[in-house]
DNA sequence: CCGTGTGAATAAATTCACAGCA
DNA sequence: TGCTGTGAATTTATTCACACGG
């Protein structure tokens, strides 16, 4: 089978294919051409059987015997992740993180290219970064038509997020990533994703509290 | 009940927990004294039974009928959190993410402060970035110590990734926010959180894949 | 034989429904 | 009467063990 129809794919298993894709890329630069499971999931830092079910709900692509072929792998991978067609992003907010971001590799060299960056500051209008002049809001409908925008990463303080989602999703943009540490109404059909630094930061000094006095 | 006693706390749960706690400081500043689970759960985007549940983890603090206290909750989420002692975290890595995370407001404000930059690249090391200077790799054993870091943050490049946590274990930290994609290895007792930007925007383009062909 | 593929078992998280207290 | 607290049920994810194919 090669057909990976529809199926529910865990988003705790999406993740660990980021990691997978990632390895495989190593090894193929490398010159390997088949892996096992057990080597996989050591680079990916889980259990090989966590792995080989990972992999089979895409469907069986490995060889018994011999592991899984590391250029087959790739594009069921990728395929899988949606990263098929290349994905063009804004960036509001242009902030330091937002600045950084709009500079950092591990976008671009993932299929993501960071194609506007907006914000509504007039002092920030206009000028470059990363290669890209800031634009300001009220440019961002015609940015999304004109770039073929299709999502849109937010990076603005917790209370502008949401005057900022409304301004995308009216865009047309679908798919966010949000930095702000809120929760944000969008309409049904939009896929909101937050990062939250500081939440992580408080799982480990819960973690690390919690250690201290068992 | 009020002893938390030490209690498996499920991530998912405490993530939630760092939405309610902001949440509730915007309507303590409002001069709220009482909320209902309906009102911080939609707050946070969540349900009232999962609020409800969430906090019943942490005892009974909520009087039937009426709600819950916003400022005797506070303290009993921060607890929760480990936000009881402040937290001192070095970043490793002054690239742009780095530099960026050095003056991120986010983290100040919710008792997470920066005391150093480490940077391996002698260009850089020196110079100073949103008020601190950056320190040399080598002078990192003696930073944590004299500034009593308990955490450190990566945004170093991946391939680097893995000495950097070397490198801050080797110097005592046991909390680590990584956001280099890949999984570290350390050694028992040191707790890694990963933070991989490019696999959030994959999770938000299989989605979107995945919407598009039903 | 070796290593994958997968059903079954286990564990974990979410949701539900209602008892219980102010 | 209103809203919390929580056991039970459901859904979801992880782990195990072993059959199966190269």
């Amino acid at each position: 089978m090669s057909i990976p129809a529809s199926p529910r794919l865990p988003d705790a298993a999406l993740r660990r294919f980021s990691l997978y894709l990632r390895s495989l890329g190593e090894r193929a630069a490398a010159g390997e051409s088949t892996v096992s499971s057990a080597e996989l999931a050591a680079a990916a830092g889980t259990t090989p059987a966590t792995l080989r079910k990972d992999l089979s709900l895409l469907g069986s692509h490995g060889r018994r015997g011999v592991g899984y072929d590391v250029s087959t792998l790739v594009p069921v991978l990728e395929s899988a992740l949606g990263l098929s067609t290349p994905w063009r992003l804004v960036i509001v907010g242009a902030g330091h993180l937002g600045r950084a971001l709009a500079g950092y590799p591990g976008f671009a060299t993932r299929g993501f290219g960071v194609v506007g960056l907006v914000d509504a500051a007039p002092a920030v209008v206009g000028t470059k970064v990363a290669g890209l002049k800031v634009t300001a809001v009220e440019g961002l409908g015609e940015l999304v038509r004109d770039k073929a925008v299709t999502m849109a990463v937010l990076t603005v303080p917790a209370r502008a997020a949401q005057d900022a989602a409304d301004v995308v999703v009216a865009a047309g943009v679908r798919s966010i990533l949000s930095f702000a540490p809120v929760a944000l109404r969008v309409p049904h059909g939009v896929d909101v994703r937050r990062v939250d630094l500081a939440t992580e930061l408080q799982l480990l000094a819960h973690h690390a509290a919690a250690a201290a006095t068992p």
